[in-house]
DNA sequence: TCAAAAGTGTTCCGAATACACCCATGA
DNA sequence: TCATGGGTGTATTCGGAACACTTTTGA
């Protein structure tokens, strides 16, 4: 699609994938390789095709720029404004996701000079391409609602985790300390949590025990 | 706009239109008078415009069919799946909008049998256009959720009113009971009322005092 | 034996809930 | 004087927040 029919609408679906590294709060940003914003750091994206659903449309763009399948989605409202995308009438649908850091080694999959983990906090001083930083601040807004309504964190966790990592995602996402026990009592409340047998050892302290989620129960909110 | 390209997307916006008459919780719906659908009652709404900013479509749709101006609007999650509009590819933004019921006579400006008050309660049995059925089960669950979260009921009331009407509509969308005491403090907690002197006198009781709200500390939310 | 993180209960406070009677009016 | 809805305060409960010490390990 190199030109835009002015007369046209396109729709654009754009994810703003959060992760946990270094325990920080990143998103994942393409450098545009084209103009409009050449150069620029953009939200991974592309054009809702004629026959696509807008749900599949998003799984598809992720995975030919990130190479994961199955991310965590959730659909956004729409960005319309008329001048937002100078090459025409564009309406983004845009998409939370969520992934653990692990399952997306940006060197694997892309030129490490076209697609970074942006920091959540550096943001206001970084220049985006379109309206990309306005929808991150919904994303963030969003992400921050839904973990505290639906424990979304959970999407953001390896296959198995102990409770202090787990405490260590949501203190990053909500940008705040957690009490400990008050954290573990809220987390067992919901029954969510299968415990295992092995434990993670690092350093000289009591090891911790290993969990993971109860996907079926999960799988119901 | 006779007949869509099946190559192109459209855009429209579809409003909710909630309002509460005779105590009960209704909304506006159009009897369609071209295929598809035709003879079907659907939401209000139209095709966006080239160089037209979602918000101000949906403004400009509802004034054209119900002739009221500064209607609130929140704008809701796109709908876009591919075959949910017969004629091509159509991306529905639909807005939640709350009116107060004295405002918009219907039968002042539009054919009554094109436009109409539907029920919440009996829409199940009705056979709605498109996906609206969906859209108006989306719709339904924001206001209540917005109801609870930033009391938007505010917006469907008059511009004066007694606290048993205002408690009336609290229930009438809740669809439950609430307790008149409890329901007063937590009110006047939001020290957004302002008295006023006048009194409202029906029936062979004692007066209720009349309200209305602080637009200014309103808007700040 | 020390440092470092894992693990564990109880108290406190504020918000939401439950609940019952008197008041002003017209008929 | 009675029927009708308007108007008001307190006790209880529940969930969230605050808070400190013991345990297990490697160095």
């Amino acid at each position: 699609m190199a030109e835009l029919d002015k007369n046209q609408f396109y729709i654009a679906v754009d994810a703003v994938v959060f992760t946990i590294l270094h325990n920080q709060l990143k998103l994942l940003l393409i450098k545009r390789k084209n103009e409009p914003f050449k150069g620029k750091f953009a939200l991974p994206g592309g054009f809702v095709e004629r026959d696509e659903n807008l749900e599949d449309a998003a799984k598809r763009e992720l995975e030919e720029e990130t190479g994961v399948k199955n991310i965590f989605l959730k659909k956004m409202h729409a960005f319309g404004d008329v001048g937002r995308d100078p090459r025409g009438r564009v309406i983004s649908i845009p998409f939370l996701a969520l992934i653990d850091a692990e399952e997306l080694k940006l060197h694997a999959t892309d030129d490490a000079e076209l697609a970074k983990w942006g920091s959540v906090d550096s943001l206001p001083k970084h220049e985006l391409a379109f309206d990309h930083k306005e929808i991150i601040k919904e994303a963030l807004g969003l992400l921050r609602f839904e973990l505290k309504e639906t424990n979304i964190a959970f999407e953001i966790m390896p296959k198995r985790f102990t409770l202090t990592e787990l405490q260590r995602a949501y203190e990053i996402i909500l940008d705040k300390q957690l009490d400990k026990r008050n954290f573990r009592k809220q987390i067992f409340e919901l029954s969510l949590l299968k415990e295992h047998s092995e434990t993670k050892m690092e350093g000289a302290h009591r090891p911790a025990k290993l969990f993971s989620f109860k996907e079926k129960q999960y799988k119901m909110l």
